[in-house]
DNA sequence: TTGTAGGCGTTATCAG
DNA sequence: CTGATAACGCCTACAA
């Protein structure tokens, strides 16, 4: 039964010391050229790999960082990819562990606490506030939330600038001419606060009339978003008069909406603009093509591993919270209001 | 500067030798009921977590399935989340590694075989067979690739049964009624070759005049499926007559072609039955209700990890093919032909 | 450059 | 149940 080669196996092929194999493997100076070759040479030659756990074993300090993700959700897998070369290029390896539906925060958590990550980076994670701050709490390490959380105290924050993407986006619509922006409140949806904070603003500075179409629910289902959409846009149908434009906070609500007028009689954009918020995969359809507010996912997943390092390092102690700014995508569900009769 | 407390610390704690509380932890015979409870209640106390590493150290065999998917992709999300309980049964961890833009699978692998897992389980892999054989060839330990391989003696195949949830599909048409069912083949497709002959078999069985529709173009490409469907639209557009039934081997590019056929007049399912394959999100949403062929990433992430245990646990040294069953999903896009002029 | 010695936290074995 | 001892593979310090 063959066992994978050890520096001790690698030093006795090449004729030198453990150590020196030790030295040259982690380019430390102390080899002369020659060796460092012929080492490097054997390394390849024997399949040699260094055996990570007797190397953090080792070590004082780790240099992994711990990533909490949800597969299944859509935004974090690119997230997920930003985060690996921004944590190389400041000397960390990247520990992955999924949250799904039969293993929770905790056990992902626990997980990566076992390998001693020097941070643990969790993104869209169901936990509420209370639930992270335990996280932070039981975990000696840095802890950062990249999602909807608030400035606190206990750990890091990364999220979206979302009330200033729906503000950008009613700004856009009111310059078209709407001046009837309705306003899709999905209720029990993490960033659903801020992103109506941001319509509220909005309204109150251009001096609308805001319209809040509140809709209750349960953030649990599958199709939750689309049914949301779908009922507000009856709740609109049995009004008198429509508004020239609609925001939700959702893409999938969105669309829901949209298909709902549609299947009504309704023209899009003629009759009312319709858009949403994510540029998730949906918006981006030729047959949908809504337009949306997108968020960075690249620069979120990089401004995570800044603020993990920041703080593994010691530079800053205290937790801070990092905006990331969304911008405006505009496509062929909204344009100028028709004059009305 | 605390450190994570480590079994000596709990056993001093507890007033109890560092042996008993190992035997304790990982649930050995040996130690009372009392003694038990009281080591468990100190870990609580003093958050304690083993130390992963030194376990893996000391440990002959690792219990670490090292699992490689790229985040970016589709389905892959739904079994890694099968991955979890199904390893779990069976005592092993979930150690996860990423393929991304900037990260190849060599470099997943790399990563995989220092932390010493005892199998790799590579999913969706952009690599080749000759890609794979080396990998598994480099490594000492067994490898299963999900995806679209053929069985081999180097790793074993865990894949789904796209050939006959095709054949299932043009079945269905045919009983609808179809006799003039197009097929459209998007060249560079990895489990395209596949799928293609479930359609030959099914034309041939049913003695159905066959008409494939080839296109050609890169797979690399974000919206490439979508364009290949909207491109063998035109195509068949182009003819005196259309075919009463159109399948493509992709949910997206079923889309596109269904799009590009509404737009020019064409009521589908009454003058054209549309079905694709892959069930993806788009072939649910209710503006596109598309039939298709949904795959099971359930079961193919279990039987990866089956594949993987049989051979880590040298049950069975010879790699296998594990072929996943299929099924099809009917929606609106297809229904019975008209009968034409 | 090499060798020697020790230790990281855990598991394992053995005698008491 | 305890105590003693060794080992896993690697890193670090120090002396040769």
């Amino acid at each position: 039964m063959p066992r994978p080669p050890t520096m001790a196996d690698l030093a006795a092929h090449v004729g030198v010391s453990r150590q020196l194999v030790s030295l040259v493997l982690r380019d430390a100076p102390g080899a002369s050229d020659e060796t460092r070759r012929r080492v490097r040479e054997a390394a390849r030659e024997l399949g040699f790999s260094p055996h990570v756990a007797a190397r953090s074993l080792r070590r004082a300090r780790s240099k992994d960082l711990g990533v909490i993700f949800a597969p299944a959700h859509s935004t974090e897998p690119e997230i997920v990819e930003a985060i690996y070369p921004a944590a190389a290029e400041r000397g960390y390896d990247v520990m992955l562990s999924a949250q799904t539906a039969t293993r929770s925060t905790d056990q992902a958590v626990e997980e990566l606490l076992g390998h001693r990550c020097a941070a643990l980076i969790v993104i869209g994670s169901d936990l509420k506030h209370t639930g992270l701050r335990a996280v932070a709490e039981r975990s000696l390490v840095p802890v950062v939330d990249v999602g909807y959380g608030r400035r606190n105290q206990f750990y890091d924050v990364v999220r979206s600038s979302g009330d200033r993407g729906i503000e950008e986006l009613v700004d856009y619509l009111a310059e078209l001419g709407h001046r009837q922006i309705t306003y899709v409140d999905p209720a029990s949806m993490p960033p659903g606060p801020l992103r109506r904070r941001g319509y509220e603003r909005a309204v109150k500075r251009l001096e609308l009339a805001g319209d809040i179409v509140s809709m209750p629910g349960d953030y649990t289902e599958g199709n939750y978003f689309e049914e949301v959409g779908a009922a507000a846009a009856r709740t609109l149908l049995e009004r008198r008069e429509l508004p020239t434009a609609v925001v939700a906070p959702n893409d999938h609500a969105a669309v829901g909406l949209l298909h709902t007028l549609i299947r009504n009689g309704v023209r899009i954009p003629d009759d009312v603009s319709v858009a949403g918020f994510d540029d998730a995969l949906i918006a981006r359809l030729s047959s949908v093509d809504l337009t949306s507010v997108r968020q960075d996912p690249g620069l979120m997943g990089v401004s995570a591993v800044e603020a993990a390092v920041r703080r593994v390092e010691g530079q800053e102690m205290r937790p801070r919270e990092t905006v990331v700014e969304t911008s405006l995508v505009v496509r062929s569900s909204t344009a100028a209001p028709r004059k009305r009769g």
